[in-house]
DNA sequence: ACCTGAACACCGTTCAAGT
DNA sequence: ACCTGAACACCGTTCAAGT
């Protein structure tokens, strides 16, 4: 019944539902995951609160819309006929940065696997395998495995992002660092070796590296 | 101050904060992650829902003590002196196979990476790549590599879980597959090709799969 | 058709008061 | 030292009443 309602509403008025979608995007970005409130949406559009659940059937429902958004945008941006292999990276970075610019997003990718924007990536990735020569049989796990990869990622960005509200994301890594060096060494001797790279690597092409580990892991099929 | 006196009393009390976690354990497996509340965990431990604040700090706090005792558990069951390649498998499994068994465990993990279950996953897989002949500048990211892909996959079978109390997982993925074949030809091939793989895959053969795939990328590193 | 905003049924967390 | 449970400050969602 809220669906037909939802449904019958947006197609009547799109622009009254695109424009909540914009506010929420605007006050995830600006205040973070926990700012996202119907009232404060409400006020922010100055309408009532329970106006919004005429264009909108739930919190979810807003904000997959909103991760959405955000995606579809990206991908739509990416160069389709480019070489396949620099086609995967680029929608990998392509998701990549816009969950840097919107940390929510991340979350809300990994809450709901099989909404639109996540099936979109699937669809963007796979279908550049068979012209990289994956064998047909391999394509549905070598497809899932760069999605799940960059979703997890993106949900690690997003937990950070969660809990800094300033980017001092440096200062962050480098208590992380030092609880590692405090660990016992002869129970958590990688730790200990890595804690280094940690301080002090680069998000993006550690990312980057997981992407062309797994392309060359796909290679060998 | 909510910290030490959290602290001082876990370290009087170890059995009340012990059967606080399991009590949690038990009621977010039993009826699901919206399930879980201070009031609910009270009247099953037959206390005032503050009495529960003297053990924990805030909910968050719950969350990761539940998720560490299930992960460190099957970490600590995992045979370290085994082959480098099995043992990561092993690993990788065991957490699969433990987030299959308590799904809000997935949610957790990709919640907050750098708690303590993430980090022995980490020490874990990062500590068989030497033997496996990874050069010292790759491992770092080889490891997060992996880490990476285990929390994705985790987060998105937390996902189904999530909204199917019921284990009718085959009749869900017939719904996403026919959604996928509904989808117009031309735009997602891919998706096309794939609905019958999704339809009857298994999942523990598809997430192996792609640690598989990622050891083949570092094997060739 | 769409909006208003009070009301409902919850939460996590705190805290004075107890033992 | 630890427990009790009412109270506080919120939520998402609903719905009678308006326009």
């Amino acid at each position: 019944v809220n669906a037909r309602r939802a449904r019958r509403a947006h197609r009547r008025t799109p622009n009254r539902g695109h424009r909540i979608v914009e506010a929420a995007i605007a006050i995830l970005d600006a205040e973070g995951e926990g700012a996202l409130t119907f009232r404060a949406l409400a006020s922010h559009l100055a309408t009532g609160s329970g106006a919004i659940y005429w264009h909108v059937t739930s919190k979810d429902d807003l904000l997959a819309a909103s991760a959405e958004a955000v995606i579809s945008a990206v991908l739509a941006a990416v160069d389709g006929s480019a070489d396949p292999k620099k086609a995967i990276r680029a929608i990998a970075l392509g998701v990549f940065d816009a969950i840097d610019a919107h940390p929510w997003v991340g979350t809300q990718l990994s809450r709901e696997p099989w909404q639109t924007a996540v099936v979109q990536m699937f669809e963007g990735m796979g279908g550049k395998l068979q012209a990289l020569g994956v064998p047909r049989r391999a394509r549905f796990y070598a497809a899932s495995t760069l999605v799940s990869y960059v979703l997890g990622l993106a949900g690690q960005y997003a937990a950070a992002a969660r809990m800094l509200p300033q980017p001092d994301r440096a200062a962050f890594l480098g208590t992380v660092a030092d609880r590692w060096v405090a660990l016992a060494p002869e129970k958590y001797p990688f730790l200990h070796e890595m804690s280094a790279q940690l301080r002090d690597h680069d998000d993006r092409k550690q990312f980057l590296a997981g992407v062309d580990l797994i392309l060359a892991g796909i290679a060998s099929l």
